[in-house]
RNA sequence: GCCUCUGUAGCUCAGUCGGUAGAGCAGGGGACUGAAAAUCCCCGUGUCGUUGGUUCGAUUCCGACCGGAGGCA
């Protein structure tokens, strides 16, 4: 087997400051980044996903970044595609990939092997299936595919829709899919950090002053100037900034009441990030907050700054490349 | 100063005709390999303002006190 590509990945829920240690460890690993964020891959949503600011990539190429137009349904499948061809072609110029973003599924797309496009999807198949109760569903899947049934609730009739549509196209289960996939190793060999603070109340501080600062950027007209009638059936549209704004613009809800609506769907997703990150046992956890992960006792002074959290990152990624040429 | 109302989970409130209490929201935990910022599941002990009294037993009744709201002066 062909020796493993090097990567490094940093991950973590949303406002930890990835997008800065990111560019950090790139110039520093002579890197580009990656990302791996579900709604930064869309053009147009700046302001609402965060995204970085020309002044703050300080040169580093980022790529997967407002590539697609915000009325197409891109995909994780779409993603993995083009995300390893980009691991390639930064290995090719002799430079190291960092991936650098928040959704997990994103990540582990590129990690696993996975072929998701294999599977493929059936629109027409999946409208019909829509028509259904989600009893009549489950009890579908129960009868084709009663272990992947006994891992879905059945209201999740997203999830218990995919499985029955995995079936369909190919003629294989779901269960015996992810088991194939899961047998292959990755062709990867990824380190990765996971930003976080221990203390949730200041990350959701966070979270809270900078949906704010969205707001005072201007994060209404840049969601007026995508509203059409395409753009509000996309998945894009589904963006946390972005549906309570569409609600907001039709008269639902108070300015106030959607700022506050905004902060609350951002702080129940980064608890989804957290809890997806969680069982992932290959992240090393790096928490800002807390002086014990870098090695200090408790009340020693430290700085909760990027360069320090920088130069920490760099220090433990040097020393897993040293142990591992032993 | 007097009168009325009020003080129960982080917030808004319900309730116990006296046997120590429950909803919504917030919050917490979890699942999830082609929508993943999506989708879905589970979780309610809190000095019932304080302090005396009545009672076998008080958060529930009575008194005082301390907060809050309103009314009359």
């Amino acid at each position: 087997m062909a020796e493993k590509i090097k990567i490094i990945a940093i991950v973590g829920p949303t406002a930890t400051g990835k997008t800065a240690l990111s560019v950090e460890l790139a110039k520093r690993f002579n890197g580009e980044i990656i990302s791996c964020d579900s709604m930064q891959i869309y053009k147009n949503m700046d302001i609402g996903t965060a995204k970085v600011k020309d002044e703050e990539t300080c040169g580093i190429k980022h790529h997967l970044v407002g590539i697609a137009e915000p009325i197409e349904n891109f995909s994780c499948a779409d993603y993995a595609v083009l995300a390893k061809k980009k691991a390639e072609e930064i290995l090719a110029r002799g430079k190291i990939p960092i991936f650098c973003g928040g959704t997990g599924l994103y990540l582990d797309s590129v990690l696993s092997e996975n072929e998701f496009s294999a599977a493929g999807q059936d629109t027409e198949y999946r409208e019909k299936l829509m028509k259904k109760s989600p009893d009549e569903l489950y009890a579908e899947l129960l009868k084709i595919d009663p272990q992947s049934a006994e891992k879905t609730h059945k209201n999740n009739v997203k999830r218990v829709i995919r499985a029955l549509e995995i079936r369909y196209i190919t003629g294989i289960t779901k269960t015996e899919w992810d088991r194939r996939s899961r047998e292959k190793e990755s062709r990867y060999d990824a380190f990765i950090i996971g930003l976080d603070y221990k203390n949730r109340e200041t990350l959701y501080g966070r979270i809270n002053k900078r949906v704010d600062m969205m707001i005072e950027e201007g994060l209404i007209n840049e969601v007026k100037a995508l509203d059409c009638k395409s753009f509000r059936e996309s998945t894009a549209s589904q963006g946390i900034g972005y549906k309570e704004i569409l609600a907001y613009i039709d008269g639902k809800a108070t300015l106030s009441d959607t700022v506050e609506q905004i902060k609350k769907n951002s702080r129940n997703y980064a608890k989804r990030q957290i809890t997806w990150f969680r069982k992932n046992k290959k992240i090393t956890w790096i928490y800002r907050d807390d002086p014990e992960t870098f090695g200090m006792s408790r009340g020693e002074i430290y700085k909760d700054d990027i360069e320090y959290i920088a130069d920490y990152a760099e220090k433990i990624i040097r020393n897993r490349i040293k142990s591992e040429q032993l």
